[in-house]
Order: C-alpha cells, then structure tokens, then sequence
DNA sequence: CCAGAAGTAGTACATTCGTACATGTACAAG
DNA sequence: CTTGTACATGTACGAATGTACTACTTCTGG
C-alpha cells in the first residue's frame, strides 16, 4: 500500500528527510540530490513533486512549523491544568531545549525568514502561539516578554553546552509574567 | 599609499566585504567571487589570502564580532554613569534593535556556530561580554536571564516588522534585573 | 645590481548544482 | 483493448563554485 506509485507517501517522505537534513547541513545545504538519496528516492521525484527547490525547502519548513504548533497545544493543556505556571513553563522549556535538532531548525527558520519576507509568518507562528497561549495568566506585554525570553533562551542552547537551568528558567519566567503586579 | 601594493589594505577589503555581503546573501552565500567583486580585488587574490572560504568566512564573523565587542565596551560605559540601569538597557537595546545589518549578521552568526563548533566562543562573547558587563548591578542569575532576553529581543526584531518598544524593554529588563530582591 | 621572496592577476579544471527532458510504466475511463 | 493521464526514473546540460596553477610584477637584502 504504501509502495511505489504512492504519491501523496512520496511526496510526505521527501519533506521528512528534507527535515531530517536540516539540523544537519541547513538550509542552505539543502539540494535534491540530498533529499533524494535520504528519502530513497530517485533525483527526478524531487522535481517532480516540487516545482524548486526553494518550494521543497518551505514546505520542509512548514512541516517544521506544523510539528511545533502541535507542542504548542500541549503546552497550552499542559499550562491549563497545572497550578504554578512559571514553574510549569521553565520546566516544558528546559525540556524544549534538550532536543537540538528542533532548536537548530528552529534557528534556521529564522535565518531563512531573514532574508526571505515571505517565510516570516511560518516564522512567528511560535511566538506568537506562545504569547497567545500565555495571555491568560497575564498581561499582554508580560505574555510576549516571556515568550521572547524564551526564544533568547532557545539561542542560548544553541550555542552554549549546557542550556539554562529550570531554576533561572523559572525565576525569570516569574519575574516576566509577574512584571504587571509590581 | 594604499594604491596596488598593501597586502594589510587588502586583506581588510575583502574582510569589509565579505563583512558586508553577509547580511545580503547570509555566510553561505558567500563566494569567493562575490567577496572579490565587492573588494575590487581580482578573484585570485581572494585565495592568496585566504587558505580556504571557511576561512574568509570566520575571518570576517570574527572582525563582525571584534565590532560588536567595540560596542559592548560602549554600553558599560554608558551603564556606569547612568542613573536608571534598565531604562538605560532598555533605550541602548531599542537603539541597536533598529540595526537591521547587525542583527541578521549576528543570527548568521549564531546558525555558523550551531554547525561548527569552533565558532561558538566568538558567538558567545556578546551574550558573555553583556552579562560580564551586567553583574555589576544584578546578580549573576538575573544578568544573565538580562542578556538572554536582549537576544530574544533580537530574534524577535528579525522576523517582526516593528521590534519590541521601548517601554516593553525596560519594563521587562526592569523585572528580570530586579528578580533577586523580590 | 641582482637574486629570491612576496604580492598580483588571469585562467583552467574538476566537481556539484538546479533543472529540463525523454522514455517508460501503471492505472482509470470509454 | 485502447487511450489518455498521472507517476517514475535515468540522463543530460549549462551555470556556478572552490581551488590550483602559471606567468608577471614589485620589492628587499646582500
């Protein structure tokens, strides 16, 4: 069933690989010919199904984007139902932080969306998710001053050994979300 | 003087340009073609004085950094002798925010150095060097949780038409540099 | 003045790339 | 069965790239 001539299979399996090879040649290492020997599939498929490159590295990207606004909606559950929210969001982000390749293709969105305008909404999909998803617990301004610490503390990783541990995580989540109050 | 013969002058071209071409084509866009074109060098030069393009390319993110440390130097001055330390951060940040060139420069940085290891002490000197720059007024912890939210501020300002606002800054600096007393 | 070193510059080459294309295969509709 | 269409695949080609190389010029030390 999932064989050959399986189109909508193919086409699934060349955007996976296309994001298994970013975290490792990124964006701009990307060719057909990569993707194609990753995917198990002959150079010809990737034309094919892509009108250029360019089309299979955004669709790569939003695939990217679409995995990261599924975690969004566990956190927002996560956040929901639990009683401390800064200590619960240090903790969702410092495991957020160990998994690299994530951070590593986040990070590569956002260069890409640099230079390129019209990546930019995939590129604030997850800010701006965070900041909404953190508006219920507090103001407007402190929501997005945490969800941009955050985002520092996601470029922290990625060039630091050891990221942030969930005690400064916390506290400064704290002091963000809690910055109305004072 | 710095006519046809001045191995220093030329050396510093190709680093300005290649300095320059990076926030326009990113760190793998460059060539040596493109560098020697910018410089007004012929393309052999480029290999003359350069073992290999990896080469030119940390020559030139290590002369970007060498600014941005220049910088730094500017802001702990600035810091000493201000009244209000987060509203003075808060007013340098929103300044440098508006620095488009610098900060897509800077994040090329951070993606250079998420793939290759030996680029990451230099990117860590501006996360470093503010929050050395910091201490003096908060501290380690709350410094460091500063400094990481001026980078978010920074990855937030790369993707978003309008960068954070003044207020929003300091009011966020505010509470994390603060995070200690309360 | 005169080697040899250092700098300059143009060109050549193997490789890799994006993409086009010709040919072949499977399958649904008539 | 025939035919048209979507899918599959190998190959080809022009363009661009990193780098090596050769010839030439300028400078420096003896």
């Amino acid at each position: 069933m999932t064989g050959r001539r399986n189109p909508g299979e193919r086409r699934r399996r060349m955007i996976e690989a296309a994001c298994e090879l970013i975290p490792e040649v990124g964006v701009n290492g990307l060719t057909h010919r990569l993707v194609a020997a990753r995917a198990g599939v002959p150079l010809g498929a990737t034309t094919y199904y892509f009108a250029s490159l360019d089309d299979l590295v955004a669709a790569a990207l939003a695939r990217a984007a679409e995995v990261t606004e599924e975690g969004l909606g566990l956190w927002s559950e996560e956040l929901e139902r639990c009683a401390d929210v800064p200590a619960t969001l240090a903790a969702l982000t410092a495991d957020y932080l160990r998994e690299r390749d994530r951070m590593v293709t986040w990070n590569e969105l956002y260069a890409a969306a640099a230079h390129r305008p019209e990546l930019r909404p995939l590129a604030r999909l997850w800010l701006d998710g965070l900041t909404r998803s953190l508006s219920g617990y507090a103001g407007a301004r402190a929501a997005r001053a945490a969800a941009v610490f955050v985002d520092g503390a996601l470029l922290y990783s990625l060039i630091n050994d050891e990221p942030l541990d969930t005690e400064s995580l916390e506290r400064s989540l704290a002091a963000l979300l809690g910055m109305d109050a004072a």
